[in-house]
DNA sequence: TCAAGACGACCGACCGGTCGGTCGGTTGCG
DNA sequence: CGCAACCGACCGACCGGTCGGTCGTCTTGA
């Protein structure tokens, strides 16, 4: 296990994670993820094709992993709407406690131009399905009405997103003194939710 | 009114706003803007000391448009919270019925690194602002319990811009779909809250 | 046992296209 | 004439990606 192959990969995945994360992936430069791995340019190419693919592997990399960790947080609850508040509070806080993670994931990579629309889709489409599931378990348990999942775990995620962007940028408020909150307005305002589309297609995406 | 001087500069700002809401900030050449607008490169830094305060520029102008436009439309409810509720139709509706506006506003800028931040912070803490200061009214009349009007005015943005940015991005959900949801779980969950620092000091930002 | 070759991992100088910005020059209006 | 407005060829820093080469380790076979 742990093939020295593999073992520098890793090496350069963490490496591209700091750099990427402070730099954004334009401002990043290949030599700079190099050097951080005591490697050169040519060697760093030796194991990814291309800074594109570098990037991609990285964001893969820590999305895999943050939603391992909320999928194992958020299963513990007894209540379908008490697992889909688990997630929501186990996503913003896993993002509120590393701003590496968080700048990676929610901005840095704009900056890759029109080329990220694809990645951007999957990735937070990802993190909404987390939620949605366990919105769609409490809709058929009837702990909540009988909205579109989809859009309402979406304007969770939206929530977190901004909140988590807000503090990156100015530094407040604290993701600890937003969540109560964030918590109450979006799990109250999803039980006492009563418009859009009740009946009939809630799926068709 | 409307010197020549000036009209080549709107005629400039237009063409950079189409530009750049295509290209994204990086991607944009500043002579593409010049082709766009009849005019050579040299013309367009006659008028903008470079292409980083012509983005300013353009994004600021359509953000003070936004902003009269959805002053304009929600005052003419009677009561603080159907302004509030207002404030979020309107600009949702406003970036779903012009793509070009929403990109620019919600997505190309973050090319630009991490020289964005700031104005990104300034940006959004403008539309912010016209959601929280109907909440606040609607805090003071009682409408509303008194939460952190800040913090709720931020998770009614950030559902939008997640909103807006999927459907950019994927095309769907269409936002006159999306809009009554959006509407019920904001406003339901805003007078439903109950958490969060209800004493003391609530506008300490 | 050990030279000879093969190979995986890595090096780093270099290439080549790109693009923001400059500047000497031109135009036309008052 | 003089100045504002504009032109467009040119500069040069920048950086992703390439490629001929090196070096240590493994394989082979006499």
């Amino acid at each position: 296990m742990t093939a020295p192959r593999e073992a520098t990969r890793d090496r350069i995945l963490e490496a591209a994670e700091h750099v990427f994360a402070d730099k954004g992936y334009h401002d990043a430069l290949v030599d700079e993820v190099a050097t951080a791995t005591a490697l050169s340019k040519g060697g760093v190419y030796f194991h990814f094709p291309s800074k594109e693919d570098l990037f991609f592997a990285v964001v893969d990399r820590l999305a895999d992993r943050l939603i391992s960790k909320v999928e194992r947080e958020s299963s513990t609850q007894p209540t379908a709407i008490g697992r889909a508040e688990a997630a929501l509070t186990a996503v913003f806080s896993a993002l509120g406690k590393r701003r590496r993670l968080a700048r990676l994931l929610m901005v840095q990579g704009y900056s890759m131009g029109n080329a990220f629309e694809r990645k951007r889709v999957e990735l937070f489409g990802r993190f909404a399905s987390l939620i949605r599931q366990r919105l769609d378990e409490a809709s058929a348990a009837g702990e909540i009405p009988p909205v579109d999942t989809t859009i309402v775990a979406h304007i969770w995620l939206g929530a977190i997103n901004e909140l988590v962007i807000r503090w990156l940028y100015s530094g407040e408020p604290a993701p600890m003194e937003a969540l109560p909150i964030l918590r109450s307005v979006l799990v109250e305002g999803t039980r006492a939710s009563h418009a859009g589309r009740v009946a009939g297609e809630a799926g068709n995406g």
